[in-house]
DNA sequence: AAAAAATTTTAATCTGAATTAAAATAATCC
DNA sequence: GGATTATTTTAATTCAGATTAAAATTTTTT
């Protein structure tokens, strides 16, 4: 009863409840989706969900910090690699897609924050803000060094991660959109932000 | 009782509930907003709506079908002033977001199609799709007459909306921002299109 | 293989929010 | 201004789905 943090085996399990849970929620909505649908999906009954969250709410608020985990490895490891901050700001695109849409996802889409309990909507908030700065970092050290053409880094942010935030409600796991969307999208996003075409 | 379908008062209050619900289904989610949250905003009390809307689902239908209004009339606006490829796909982008900023907005993100009963999803979801052909179509005009570079339409497509679905999830009403999001997004989103930088 | 701990289930409860009913108020018509 | 219709309210009702309790099963430990 008492757990161990670094449980293994619960912690594997929790996971593949919150990949369902990520799974439901980005097709159906927090309010469109029930735990028995979650249970379901992993060949349990609802109840049993409790054993690994304190309730609904819970596990929307873990669903989103494990979406924010993955967004920050992406961009840690992106930005780890150095190179021009166009490398960069395309690399982390490339890294982000393949975790969203790879074995690591499905990647709940963080769309109903409000809904969290305050304290968690606060931690989540500024999770998600942070991320977005640190992605408008790059884009202004790609201005800085001649990669990226001067732009407005907070709207040209916005708008690439928009689309990024949008993948899931389209993407449902066919194998070869997945490889296209990995080729392309990197490309797609940063095509008109290059100082050189 | 037996509603004129031309009854201006109703219709004009009914657009007000329509409205102030796709502000809070933007903020918190289907869910997440009860119909108290709705009435609140125009001063009613929840029963009151279901003097406008058979019920919640409904409330959402036609949310989402103003949307999809709102969206074809942009780019029906936008096709019928000619001009290049380019210059379409940028007229419809300036279009509909001047709509989702503006006097008409804010317009509900159809994040939750999959909710609608069988009737309503299937007829939003179609809505939807063919809009989405629609602007692959300027794409496809703008790469046969040479004003787009040649791509992938459909993922181009997906990209570029999905920036513009995501935009109410962080514009939350402020003037100035909402001038520069009509100035600079439709640039931004087609900047990687011009065959001709 | 018994004991202890971990995991899941079945069977209730509980609750918030949607919905309905009936009554009250406001607007419009003649 | 009385009658009719439109709109909103107050006061129930209802129900799906979250949550809890207690018991059963499975796994791990020694």
């Amino acid at each position: 009863m008492a757990r161990n943090p670094d449980d293994s085996r619960f912690n594997q399990q929790r996971d593949r409840v919150l990949k369902a849970a990520a799974h439901c929620f980005n097709r159906k909505g927090y309010s469109g989706t029930s735990l028995k649908d979650v249970a379901d999906m992993l060949g349990l009954t609802d109840p049993a969900l409790y054993y690994y969250v304190k309730n609904k709410e819970e596990l929307v608020y873990l669903c989103y910090l494990r979406a924010a985990d993955v967004g920050r490895d992406a961009l840690e490891r992106a930005v780890a690699e150095g190179g021009t901050g166009l490398d960069q700001a395309r690399r982390y695109l490339r890294y982000h897609i393949e975790s969203m849409v790879g074995e690591t996802g499905p990647i709940a889409i963080m769309s109903e924050i409000p809904s969290l309990r305050p304290a968690h909507r606060d931690e989540v908030l500024d999770l998600s803000r942070r991320h977005s700065k640190r992605f408008e970092a790059i884009l202004q050290r790609g201005i800085d060094d001649g990669s990226i053409k001067d732009c407005d880094v907070r709207m040209t942010g916005n708008a690439i991660m928009g689309s990024i935030n949008w993948i899931p409600k389209w993407f449902h796991g066919a194998e070869a959109m997945a490889r296209k969307l990995v080729e392309q999208f990197p490309q797609i996003l940063t095509a008109g932000l290059a100082r050189h075409s």
